[in-house]
DNA sequence: TGCTTTCCAAATGCCAGACAATTAGAAACC
DNA sequence: GGTTTCTAATTGTCTGGCATTTGGAAAGCA
Protein backbone atom coordinates (compact mmCIF):
# COMPACT_ATOMS: atom_id res chain seq x y z
CA UNK A 1 0.00 0.00 0.00
CA UNK A 2 1.85 3.05 -1.22
CA UNK A 3 0.80 6.40 -1.88
CA UNK A 4 3.05 9.54 -3.08
CA UNK A 5 3.55 9.31 -7.61
CA UNK A 6 2.52 12.92 -8.89
CA UNK A 7 0.32 14.31 -6.47
CA UNK A 8 -2.03 16.25 -7.17
CA UNK A 9 -3.78 15.49 -4.55
CA UNK A 10 -3.74 15.90 -0.65
CA UNK A 11 -1.51 13.58 1.28
CA UNK A 12 -4.62 12.67 3.39
CA UNK A 13 -6.22 11.87 -0.10
CA UNK A 14 -4.04 9.71 -1.19
CA UNK A 15 -4.00 7.82 1.91
CA UNK A 16 -7.43 7.27 2.18
CA UNK A 17 -7.61 6.35 -1.04
CA UNK A 18 -5.31 3.74 -0.95
CA UNK A 19 -6.61 2.01 2.19
CA UNK A 20 -10.02 2.52 0.46
CA UNK A 21 -8.75 0.35 -2.58
CA UNK A 22 -7.34 -2.36 -0.16
CA UNK A 23 -10.51 -2.65 0.99
CA UNK A 24 -12.34 -2.80 -2.23
CA UNK A 25 -9.96 -4.90 -3.08
CA UNK A 26 -10.28 -7.24 -0.03
CA UNK A 27 -6.76 -6.63 0.79
CA UNK A 28 -8.38 -5.88 4.28
CA UNK A 29 -11.33 -7.60 4.95
CA UNK A 30 -14.89 -6.62 7.51
CA UNK A 31 -14.03 -6.15 10.73
CA UNK A 32 -10.32 -6.11 10.45
CA UNK A 33 -8.41 -3.84 12.63
CA UNK A 34 -5.97 -1.25 10.68
CA UNK A 35 -2.81 -0.74 12.12
CA UNK A 36 -3.17 2.01 14.71
CA UNK A 37 -2.55 5.61 14.26
CA UNK A 38 0.97 5.74 14.98
CA UNK A 39 1.29 3.12 13.11
CA UNK A 40 -0.35 4.32 10.11
CA UNK A 41 1.99 7.59 10.05
CA UNK A 42 5.01 5.56 10.23
CA UNK A 43 4.47 3.39 7.31
CA UNK A 44 3.34 6.34 5.08
CA UNK A 45 5.60 8.64 6.62
CA UNK A 46 3.48 11.84 7.77
CA UNK A 47 2.41 12.65 10.42
CA UNK A 48 -0.70 11.48 12.59
CA UNK A 49 -2.94 14.50 11.95
CA UNK A 50 -2.72 13.78 8.69
CA UNK A 51 -3.35 9.85 9.10
CA UNK A 52 -6.66 11.07 10.76
CA UNK A 53 -7.85 12.74 8.32
CA UNK A 54 -7.62 10.34 5.66
CA UNK A 55 -9.35 8.11 8.56
CA UNK A 56 -12.15 10.94 8.94
CA UNK A 57 -12.50 11.04 4.78
CA UNK A 58 -13.21 7.12 5.15
CA UNK A 59 -15.45 7.32 8.07
CA UNK A 60 -17.69 10.02 6.21
CA UNK A 61 -17.80 7.50 4.09
CA UNK A 62 -18.95 4.45 7.19
CA UNK A 63 -15.80 2.05 5.32
CA UNK A 64 -14.48 2.14 8.84
CA UNK A 65 -15.55 2.76 12.36
CA UNK A 66 -13.19 3.41 14.80
CA UNK A 67 -12.70 2.62 19.09
CA UNK A 68 -11.35 4.39 21.51
CA UNK A 69 -9.35 2.31 24.63
CA UNK A 70 -6.81 -0.63 24.40
CA UNK A 71 -7.92 -2.99 22.54
CA UNK A 72 -9.47 0.10 19.88
CA UNK A 73 -8.40 1.39 16.47
CA UNK A 74 -10.11 1.63 13.11
CA UNK A 75 -11.84 -1.41 11.87
CA UNK A 76 -13.34 -1.88 8.24
CA UNK A 77 -16.46 -1.70 8.56
CA UNK A 78 -19.45 -3.83 6.89
CA UNK A 79 -21.53 -1.48 4.84
CA UNK A 80 -25.11 -2.26 6.20
CA UNK A 81 -27.92 -1.75 3.57
CA UNK A 82 -29.21 1.11 5.60
CA UNK A 83 -26.14 2.85 5.60
CA UNK A 84 -25.94 2.55 1.94
CA UNK A 85 -29.37 3.93 1.93
CA UNK A 86 -28.99 6.92 3.83
CA UNK A 87 -26.21 7.89 2.33
CA UNK A 88 -28.06 7.39 -1.19
CA UNK A 89 -30.81 9.22 -0.09
CA UNK A 90 -28.18 12.59 0.99
CA UNK A 91 -26.64 12.25 -2.32
CA UNK A 92 -29.59 12.38 -4.21
CA UNK A 93 -31.46 14.54 -2.39
CA UNK A 94 -28.27 17.00 -2.96
CA UNK A 95 -28.43 16.26 -6.50
CA UNK A 96 -31.75 16.62 -7.36
CA UNK A 97 -31.72 20.11 -5.32
CA UNK A 98 -28.37 21.62 -6.69
CA UNK A 99 -28.79 20.78 -10.50
CA UNK A 100 -31.78 22.27 -10.87
CA UNK A 101 -33.75 18.84 -12.19
CA UNK A 102 -37.05 19.66 -13.17
CA UNK A 103 -40.00 18.02 -11.41
CA UNK A 104 -40.97 16.15 -14.80
CA UNK A 105 -37.59 14.27 -14.56
CA UNK A 106 -37.32 13.46 -11.40
CA UNK A 107 -40.90 11.96 -10.82
CA UNK A 108 -40.40 10.31 -14.08
CA UNK A 109 -37.33 8.44 -12.91
CA UNK A 110 -38.93 7.42 -9.97
CA UNK A 111 -42.21 5.77 -11.51
CA UNK A 112 -40.23 4.60 -14.05
CA UNK A 113 -38.28 2.29 -11.26
CA UNK A 114 -41.19 1.78 -8.91
CA UNK A 115 -42.57 -0.18 -11.98
CA UNK A 116 -39.60 -1.86 -12.25
CA UNK A 117 -40.55 -3.69 -9.04
CA UNK A 118 -44.06 -3.61 -9.48
CA UNK A 119 -44.48 -7.31 -11.00
CA UNK A 120 -42.22 -8.61 -8.30
CA UNK A 121 -43.95 -6.59 -5.36
CA UNK A 122 -47.01 -8.35 -6.86
CA UNK A 123 -45.72 -12.04 -6.76
CA UNK A 124 -44.43 -11.38 -3.25
CA UNK A 125 -45.53 -8.48 -1.10
CA UNK A 126 -46.50 -10.12 2.32
CA UNK A 127 -49.65 -9.39 4.20
CA UNK A 128 -47.69 -6.77 6.19
CA UNK A 129 -46.97 -5.00 3.15
CA UNK A 130 -50.30 -4.27 2.14
CA UNK A 131 -50.95 -3.27 5.38
CA UNK A 132 -48.68 -0.81 5.80
CA UNK A 133 -49.64 0.67 2.68
CA UNK A 134 -53.75 0.76 3.52
CA UNK A 135 -52.72 2.43 7.20
CA UNK A 136 -50.58 5.22 5.20
CA UNK A 137 -53.73 5.73 2.95
CA UNK A 138 -55.88 5.40 6.08
CA UNK A 139 -53.46 8.36 7.18
CA UNK A 140 -53.59 10.04 4.00
CA UNK A 141 -57.54 10.59 4.43
CA UNK A 142 -56.82 12.72 7.78
CA UNK A 143 -58.28 15.73 6.66
CA UNK A 144 -56.13 17.68 9.29
CA UNK A 145 -52.92 16.33 8.07
CA UNK A 146 -50.27 18.78 7.12
CA UNK A 147 -49.09 18.85 3.21
CA UNK A 148 -45.56 17.90 4.84
CA UNK A 149 -47.26 14.75 6.43
CA UNK A 150 -48.89 14.29 3.45
CA UNK A 151 -45.80 14.05 1.96
CA UNK A 152 -43.47 11.61 4.12
CA UNK A 153 -47.30 9.46 4.51
CA UNK A 154 -46.78 9.06 0.43
CA UNK A 155 -42.78 8.15 0.56
CA UNK A 156 -43.61 5.33 3.42
CA UNK A 157 -46.62 3.77 1.49
CA UNK A 158 -44.14 4.30 -2.03
CA UNK A 159 -41.42 2.49 0.65
CA UNK A 160 -43.88 -0.71 1.19
CA UNK A 161 -44.50 -1.06 -2.14
CA UNK A 162 -40.82 -1.47 -2.87
CA UNK A 163 -39.89 -3.26 -0.25
CA UNK A 164 -42.74 -5.74 -0.98
CA UNK A 165 -40.29 -6.75 -4.20
CA UNK A 166 -37.94 -8.36 -1.14
CA UNK A 167 -35.32 -7.73 -2.80
CA UNK A 168 -32.91 -5.84 -0.58
CA UNK A 169 -30.45 -4.45 -3.72
CA UNK A 170 -33.93 -2.75 -5.28
CA UNK A 171 -35.11 -1.41 -2.17
CA UNK A 172 -32.01 0.54 -1.47
CA UNK A 173 -31.88 1.76 -5.03
CA UNK A 174 -35.43 3.06 -4.81
CA UNK A 175 -35.12 4.78 -1.51
CA UNK A 176 -33.10 7.59 -2.62
CA UNK A 177 -35.18 8.16 -5.82
CA UNK A 178 -38.38 7.75 -3.22
CA UNK A 179 -37.46 10.31 -0.71
CA UNK A 180 -35.13 12.41 -2.97
CA UNK A 181 -38.67 13.47 -4.41
CA UNK A 182 -39.91 14.52 -1.21
CA UNK A 183 -38.54 18.46 -0.92
CA UNK A 184 -39.59 18.73 -4.87
CA UNK A 185 -43.13 17.38 -3.58
CA UNK A 186 -43.18 19.34 -0.37
CA UNK A 187 -43.08 22.82 -2.60
CA UNK A 188 -47.07 21.75 -3.80
CA UNK A 189 -49.88 22.55 -1.98
CA UNK A 190 -52.72 19.79 -1.85
CA UNK A 191 -56.20 20.58 -2.30
CA UNK A 192 -58.44 18.32 -0.94
CA UNK A 193 -59.56 17.55 -4.26
CA UNK A 194 -55.70 16.74 -4.89
CA UNK A 195 -55.43 14.59 -2.46
CA UNK A 196 -59.06 12.73 -2.64
CA UNK A 197 -57.54 11.64 -6.15
CA UNK A 198 -54.64 10.60 -5.09
CA UNK A 199 -55.85 8.34 -2.06
CA UNK A 200 -57.91 6.73 -5.14
CA UNK A 201 -54.65 6.35 -7.00
CA UNK A 202 -52.89 5.17 -4.36
CA UNK A 203 -56.23 2.56 -3.33
CA UNK A 204 -56.10 1.64 -6.88
CA UNK A 205 -52.37 -0.19 -6.44
CA UNK A 206 -52.79 -1.54 -3.30
CA UNK A 207 -56.03 -3.52 -4.54
CA UNK A 208 -53.90 -4.80 -7.38
CA UNK A 209 -51.18 -5.65 -5.34
CA UNK A 210 -53.53 -7.20 -2.98
CA UNK A 211 -55.22 -9.68 -5.78
CA UNK A 212 -51.33 -10.21 -7.00
CA UNK A 213 -52.02 -8.92 -10.51
CA UNK A 214 -48.42 -7.55 -11.58
CA UNK A 215 -50.30 -5.66 -14.70
CA UNK A 216 -53.12 -4.26 -12.76
CA UNK A 217 -50.11 -2.32 -10.42
CA UNK A 218 -48.70 -1.23 -13.49
CA UNK A 219 -51.22 0.37 -14.56
CA UNK A 220 -52.28 1.76 -11.71
CA UNK A 221 -48.79 3.27 -10.87
CA UNK A 222 -48.89 4.93 -14.59
CA UNK A 223 -52.31 6.42 -13.50
CA UNK A 224 -50.61 7.89 -10.49
CA UNK A 225 -47.65 9.54 -12.13
CA UNK A 226 -50.31 10.57 -15.21
CA UNK A 227 -51.96 12.68 -11.98
CA UNK A 228 -48.77 13.45 -10.32
CA UNK A 229 -47.33 14.81 -13.03
CA UNK A 230 -50.51 16.83 -14.07
CA UNK A 231 -51.22 17.78 -10.55
CA UNK A 232 -47.64 19.69 -10.48
CA UNK A 233 -47.68 20.90 -13.61
CA UNK A 234 -51.13 23.39 -13.48
CA UNK A 235 -49.95 23.96 -9.51
CA UNK A 236 -46.35 25.58 -11.08
CA UNK A 237 -48.49 27.15 -14.27
CA UNK A 238 -50.62 28.77 -11.75
CA UNK A 239 -47.68 29.98 -10.07
CA UNK A 240 -45.57 31.26 -12.89
CA UNK A 241 -48.98 33.25 -13.70
CA UNK A 242 -49.23 34.36 -10.26
CA UNK A 243 -45.46 35.76 -10.73
CA UNK A 244 -44.48 36.11 -13.88
CA UNK B 1 -25.16 26.27 13.22
CA UNK B 2 -24.87 24.63 16.97
CA UNK B 3 -23.44 21.53 17.97
CA UNK B 4 -22.98 19.96 21.70
CA UNK B 5 -25.75 18.47 23.04
CA UNK B 6 -25.26 15.08 24.43
CA UNK B 7 -22.27 14.17 22.49
CA UNK B 8 -22.63 10.75 21.75
CA UNK B 9 -20.16 11.30 18.83
CA UNK B 10 -17.05 13.24 18.25
CA UNK B 11 -16.85 16.72 17.68
CA UNK B 12 -15.63 16.87 14.31
CA UNK B 13 -18.31 14.73 13.09
CA UNK B 14 -20.82 17.17 14.99
CA UNK B 15 -19.44 19.60 13.13
CA UNK B 16 -19.84 18.04 9.92
CA UNK B 17 -23.34 17.23 10.77
CA UNK B 18 -24.10 20.66 11.36
CA UNK B 19 -22.56 22.11 8.32
CA UNK B 20 -24.29 19.03 6.27
CA UNK B 21 -27.57 20.13 7.36
CA UNK B 22 -26.47 23.90 6.71
CA UNK B 23 -26.14 22.86 3.02
CA UNK B 24 -28.65 20.49 2.55
CA UNK B 25 -31.16 22.96 4.52
CA UNK B 26 -29.87 25.36 1.71
CA UNK B 27 -28.47 28.23 4.11
CA UNK B 28 -25.32 27.58 2.42
CA UNK B 29 -25.76 27.87 -0.72
CA UNK B 30 -23.44 26.45 -4.38
CA UNK B 31 -19.45 27.94 -4.52
CA UNK B 32 -20.55 29.96 -1.07
CA UNK B 33 -17.01 30.20 0.42
CA UNK B 34 -17.42 29.18 4.27
CA UNK B 35 -15.72 30.97 6.87
CA UNK B 36 -11.81 29.97 6.98
CA UNK B 37 -10.83 27.11 8.86
CA UNK B 38 -9.30 29.51 11.97
CA UNK B 39 -13.19 31.59 11.91
CA UNK B 40 -14.17 27.72 12.21
CA UNK B 41 -12.35 27.12 15.31
CA UNK B 42 -13.79 30.20 17.17
CA UNK B 43 -17.33 29.61 15.97
CA UNK B 44 -17.46 26.01 17.30
CA UNK B 45 -15.01 26.68 20.09
CA UNK B 46 -12.54 23.89 18.97
CA UNK B 47 -9.01 23.61 17.67
CA UNK B 48 -8.12 23.97 14.11
CA UNK B 49 -7.40 20.17 13.67
CA UNK B 50 -10.75 19.33 14.98
CA UNK B 51 -12.75 21.60 12.29
CA UNK B 52 -10.31 20.51 9.79
CA UNK B 53 -11.30 16.56 10.51
CA UNK B 54 -14.64 17.54 9.88
CA UNK B 55 -14.33 19.53 6.55
CA UNK B 56 -11.95 16.21 5.73
CA UNK B 57 -15.56 14.41 6.23
CA UNK B 58 -17.39 16.95 4.19
CA UNK B 59 -15.06 16.53 1.40
CA UNK B 60 -15.41 13.15 1.43
CA UNK B 61 -18.58 13.04 0.16
CA UNK B 62 -17.67 15.87 -2.33
CA UNK B 63 -20.10 18.38 -0.27
CA UNK B 64 -17.18 20.94 -0.20
CA UNK B 65 -13.89 21.50 -2.21
CA UNK B 66 -11.18 23.45 -0.68
CA UNK B 67 -8.40 26.04 -2.49
CA UNK B 68 -5.21 27.09 -1.24
CA UNK B 69 -3.63 30.79 -1.22
CA UNK B 70 -4.88 34.29 -0.55
CA UNK B 71 -8.94 34.01 -1.22
CA UNK B 72 -8.71 30.21 -1.00
CA UNK B 73 -10.74 27.88 1.49
CA UNK B 74 -13.90 25.72 2.02
CA UNK B 75 -16.49 26.35 -0.73
CA UNK B 76 -19.48 24.24 -0.85
CA UNK B 77 -19.73 21.91 -4.17
CA UNK B 78 -22.16 21.59 -6.99
CA UNK B 79 -22.60 17.94 -6.76
CA UNK B 80 -22.61 16.77 -9.95
CA UNK B 81 -24.06 14.15 -11.82
CA UNK B 82 -20.69 12.12 -12.66
CA UNK B 83 -19.56 12.90 -8.67
CA UNK B 84 -22.67 11.23 -7.39
CA UNK B 85 -22.14 8.58 -10.02
CA UNK B 86 -18.70 7.38 -8.90
CA UNK B 87 -19.63 7.84 -5.46
CA UNK B 88 -23.11 5.49 -5.89
CA UNK B 89 -21.06 2.78 -7.51
CA UNK B 90 -18.29 2.69 -4.68
CA UNK B 91 -21.29 2.51 -2.20
CA UNK B 92 -22.80 -0.42 -4.56
CA UNK B 93 -19.79 -2.23 -5.08
CA UNK B 94 -18.81 -2.53 -1.28
CA UNK B 95 -22.32 -3.19 -0.85
CA UNK B 96 -22.56 -6.02 -2.33
CA UNK B 97 -19.79 -7.62 -1.93
CA UNK B 98 -19.60 -7.31 1.61
CA UNK B 99 -23.03 -8.79 2.43
CA UNK B 100 -22.82 -11.40 0.35
CA UNK B 101 -25.46 -10.72 -1.81
CA UNK B 102 -25.91 -13.37 -4.11
CA UNK B 103 -25.50 -13.08 -7.83
CA UNK B 104 -29.22 -13.67 -8.75
CA UNK B 105 -30.57 -11.10 -6.22
CA UNK B 106 -28.17 -8.58 -7.76
CA UNK B 107 -28.92 -9.59 -11.36
CA UNK B 108 -32.76 -9.44 -10.84
CA UNK B 109 -32.51 -5.81 -9.44
CA UNK B 110 -30.32 -4.88 -12.44
CA UNK B 111 -32.64 -6.37 -14.78
CA UNK B 112 -35.48 -5.09 -13.30
CA UNK B 113 -34.26 -1.72 -13.28
CA UNK B 114 -32.83 -1.56 -16.61
CA UNK B 115 -36.43 -2.75 -17.68
CA UNK B 116 -38.01 0.85 -16.15
CA UNK B 117 -36.23 2.44 -19.06
CA UNK B 118 -36.60 0.55 -21.67
CA UNK B 119 -39.53 1.83 -23.13
CA UNK B 120 -38.23 5.52 -22.53
CA UNK B 121 -35.24 4.23 -24.00
CA UNK B 122 -37.11 3.21 -27.10
CA UNK B 123 -38.52 6.20 -27.71
CA UNK B 124 -36.00 8.44 -27.07
CA UNK B 125 -32.62 6.58 -27.83
CA UNK B 126 -30.21 8.66 -30.43
CA UNK B 127 -27.97 7.12 -32.89
CA UNK B 128 -25.10 7.60 -30.80
CA UNK B 129 -26.79 5.22 -28.20
CA UNK B 130 -27.17 2.66 -30.87
CA UNK B 131 -24.06 3.33 -32.42
CA UNK B 132 -22.36 2.55 -28.80
CA UNK B 133 -24.40 -0.29 -28.55
CA UNK B 134 -23.82 -2.16 -32.10
CA UNK B 135 -19.86 -1.39 -31.54
CA UNK B 136 -19.86 -3.06 -28.27
CA UNK B 137 -21.14 -5.81 -29.54
CA UNK B 138 -19.03 -5.68 -32.33
CA UNK B 139 -16.37 -5.79 -30.06
CA UNK B 140 -17.40 -8.15 -28.05
CA UNK B 141 -17.15 -10.89 -30.61
CA UNK B 142 -13.75 -10.90 -30.91
CA UNK B 143 -12.40 -14.16 -29.77
CA UNK B 144 -9.26 -12.46 -27.95
CA UNK B 145 -11.46 -10.84 -25.33
CA UNK B 146 -10.39 -11.67 -22.15
CA UNK B 147 -12.85 -12.13 -19.79
CA UNK B 148 -12.72 -8.75 -17.79
CA UNK B 149 -12.73 -7.29 -20.98
CA UNK B 150 -16.19 -9.06 -22.23
CA UNK B 151 -17.74 -7.87 -19.21
CA UNK B 152 -16.75 -4.59 -19.34
CA UNK B 153 -17.56 -4.16 -22.67
CA UNK B 154 -20.98 -5.52 -21.28
CA UNK B 155 -21.23 -2.54 -18.63
CA UNK B 156 -20.43 0.01 -21.43
CA UNK B 157 -23.08 -1.42 -23.78
CA UNK B 158 -25.63 -1.46 -21.18
CA UNK B 159 -24.85 2.44 -20.04
CA UNK B 160 -25.78 3.08 -23.71
CA UNK B 161 -28.66 1.67 -23.42
CA UNK B 162 -29.70 3.24 -20.27
CA UNK B 163 -28.47 6.78 -21.14
CA UNK B 164 -30.60 6.63 -23.81
CA UNK B 165 -33.83 7.06 -21.85
CA UNK B 166 -32.15 10.53 -21.58
CA UNK B 167 -33.04 11.01 -18.12
CA UNK B 168 -29.95 11.81 -16.18
CA UNK B 169 -31.33 10.67 -12.92
CA UNK B 170 -31.92 7.18 -13.89
CA UNK B 171 -28.41 7.18 -16.00
CA UNK B 172 -27.44 8.47 -12.56
CA UNK B 173 -29.57 5.44 -10.59
CA UNK B 174 -29.07 2.76 -12.75
CA UNK B 175 -24.94 3.51 -13.17
CA UNK B 176 -24.46 2.07 -9.47
CA UNK B 177 -26.53 -0.86 -10.20
CA UNK B 178 -25.14 -1.65 -13.44
CA UNK B 179 -21.53 -1.39 -12.63
CA UNK B 180 -21.80 -2.84 -9.11
CA UNK B 181 -22.57 -6.13 -10.68
CA UNK B 182 -19.29 -6.29 -12.73
CA UNK B 183 -17.10 -7.91 -9.85
CA UNK B 184 -19.86 -10.95 -9.72
CA UNK B 185 -19.65 -11.18 -13.49
CA UNK B 186 -16.35 -11.48 -14.06
CA UNK B 187 -16.16 -14.50 -11.53
CA UNK B 188 -17.47 -16.17 -14.62
CA UNK B 189 -15.32 -17.77 -17.34
CA UNK B 190 -17.48 -17.33 -20.25
CA UNK B 191 -16.84 -19.92 -23.28
CA UNK B 192 -17.21 -19.16 -26.74
CA UNK B 193 -20.75 -20.87 -26.96
CA UNK B 194 -21.89 -18.38 -23.91
CA UNK B 195 -20.57 -15.45 -25.18
CA UNK B 196 -22.32 -16.40 -28.78
CA UNK B 197 -25.95 -16.29 -26.70
CA UNK B 198 -24.92 -13.32 -24.74
CA UNK B 199 -24.25 -11.85 -27.84
CA UNK B 200 -26.79 -12.89 -30.07
CA UNK B 201 -29.12 -11.40 -27.39
CA UNK B 202 -27.49 -8.27 -27.02
CA UNK B 203 -28.12 -7.80 -30.86
CA UNK B 204 -32.05 -8.38 -30.12
CA UNK B 205 -31.96 -5.59 -27.87
CA UNK B 206 -30.27 -3.22 -30.16
CA UNK B 207 -33.12 -4.28 -32.96
CA UNK B 208 -35.54 -3.88 -30.59
CA UNK B 209 -34.41 -0.27 -29.89
CA UNK B 210 -33.58 0.47 -33.78
CA UNK B 211 -37.53 -0.45 -34.21
CA UNK B 212 -38.31 2.03 -31.38
CA UNK B 213 -40.49 -0.42 -30.17
CA UNK B 214 -40.62 -0.79 -26.24
CA UNK B 215 -42.17 -4.17 -25.88
CA UNK B 216 -40.25 -5.77 -27.99
CA UNK B 217 -36.65 -4.44 -26.01
CA UNK B 218 -38.72 -5.20 -22.87
CA UNK B 219 -38.96 -9.14 -24.21
CA UNK B 220 -35.48 -8.65 -25.30
CA UNK B 221 -34.05 -8.10 -21.76
CA UNK B 222 -36.05 -10.52 -19.99
CA UNK B 223 -34.51 -13.13 -22.09
CA UNK B 224 -31.06 -11.85 -21.71
CA UNK B 225 -31.71 -12.08 -17.95
CA UNK B 226 -32.92 -15.56 -17.98
CA UNK B 227 -29.78 -16.16 -19.96
CA UNK B 228 -27.70 -14.84 -17.98
CA UNK B 229 -29.35 -16.41 -14.72
CA UNK B 230 -29.19 -19.44 -16.04
CA UNK B 231 -25.79 -19.40 -17.12
CA UNK B 232 -24.33 -18.02 -13.96
CA UNK B 233 -26.14 -20.92 -12.41
CA UNK B 234 -24.85 -23.55 -13.91
CA UNK B 235 -21.21 -22.34 -13.58
CA UNK B 236 -21.80 -21.93 -9.93
CA UNK B 237 -23.63 -25.25 -9.86
CA UNK B 238 -20.39 -26.87 -11.57
CA UNK B 239 -17.72 -24.85 -9.22
CA UNK B 240 -19.83 -26.28 -6.17
CA UNK B 241 -19.46 -29.79 -7.14
CA UNK B 242 -15.68 -29.30 -8.34
CA UNK B 243 -15.07 -28.51 -4.52
CA UNK B 244 -17.66 -29.31 -2.52
C1' DT C 1 -1.59 56.30 -17.84
C1' DG C 2 -0.66 51.48 -18.51
C1' DC C 3 2.12 47.53 -17.89
C1' DT C 4 5.27 44.53 -15.36
C1' DT C 5 7.48 43.05 -11.35
C1' DT C 6 7.81 42.51 -6.57
C1' DC C 7 6.08 41.82 -2.27
C1' DC C 8 2.72 40.62 1.15
C1' DA C 9 -0.95 38.72 3.65
C1' DA C 10 -4.32 35.16 3.96
C1' DA C 11 -5.36 30.72 3.70
C1' DT C 12 -4.70 25.72 3.48
C1' DG C 13 -1.36 21.67 4.09
C1' DC C 14 1.54 19.47 7.14
C1' DC C 15 4.11 18.51 11.32
C1' DA C 16 5.76 17.79 16.31
C1' DG C 17 4.56 17.27 20.83
C1' DA C 18 1.57 17.18 24.53
C1' DC C 19 -2.41 15.97 27.43
C1' DA C 20 -7.20 14.09 28.24
C1' DA C 21 -10.44 10.29 27.95
C1' DT C 22 -11.49 5.68 27.35
C1' DT C 23 -11.06 0.89 27.74
C1' DA C 24 -9.56 -3.94 28.06
C1' DG C 25 -6.67 -6.74 30.35
C1' DA C 26 -3.18 -7.62 33.85
C1' DA C 27 -1.94 -7.38 38.52
C1' DA C 28 -2.79 -7.00 43.21
C1' DC C 29 -5.54 -7.69 46.92
C1' DC C 30 -8.91 -9.69 50.00
C1' DG D 1 -12.20 -17.28 43.55
C1' DG D 2 -13.83 -12.92 43.15
C1' DT D 3 -13.19 -7.95 43.43
C1' DT D 4 -10.62 -3.94 43.01
C1' DT D 5 -6.85 -1.31 41.27
C1' DC D 6 -3.39 -0.32 38.14
C1' DT D 7 -1.50 0.00 33.64
C1' DA D 8 -0.68 0.38 28.94
C1' DA D 9 -2.56 1.19 24.43
C1' DT D 10 -5.33 3.90 21.62
C1' DT D 11 -8.20 7.53 19.96
C1' DG D 12 -9.75 12.51 20.75
C1' DT D 13 -8.33 17.14 21.25
C1' DC D 14 -5.39 21.17 21.72
C1' DT D 15 -1.36 24.33 20.98
C1' DG D 16 1.97 26.27 18.26
C1' DG D 17 4.62 26.37 14.45
C1' DC D 18 6.38 26.22 9.63
C1' DA D 19 5.83 25.36 4.51
C1' DT D 20 3.29 26.25 0.42
C1' DT D 21 0.18 28.40 -2.50
C1' DT D 22 -2.06 32.23 -4.47
C1' DG D 23 -4.53 36.44 -5.41
C1' DG D 24 -4.10 41.14 -5.01
C1' DA D 25 -1.83 45.31 -3.58
C1' DA D 26 2.14 48.10 -3.97
C1' DA D 27 6.06 49.65 -6.25
C1' DG D 28 8.62 50.47 -10.19
C1' DC D 29 9.07 51.53 -14.97
C1' DA D 30 7.91 53.06 -19.68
Amino acid sequence: MKIDPGKPDDLSAQIAGAIRDAIVAGTLIVDERLPSEAELAEQFDVSRSTVREALKRLAAQSLIRTQRGATGGAFVNRLSFEQACSQQITTSTLLLSMNAVSFGTACEARYALERACAPLSAARRTADHLATMRSEIHRQSQPELSDEAFCASDVAFHRALVDGAGNPVLSYQLAGAVEAMQPLMNMITFTARDRARIIDLHSGVADALEARDGAATLAALTALETETQALAHSVFAARAKKRP
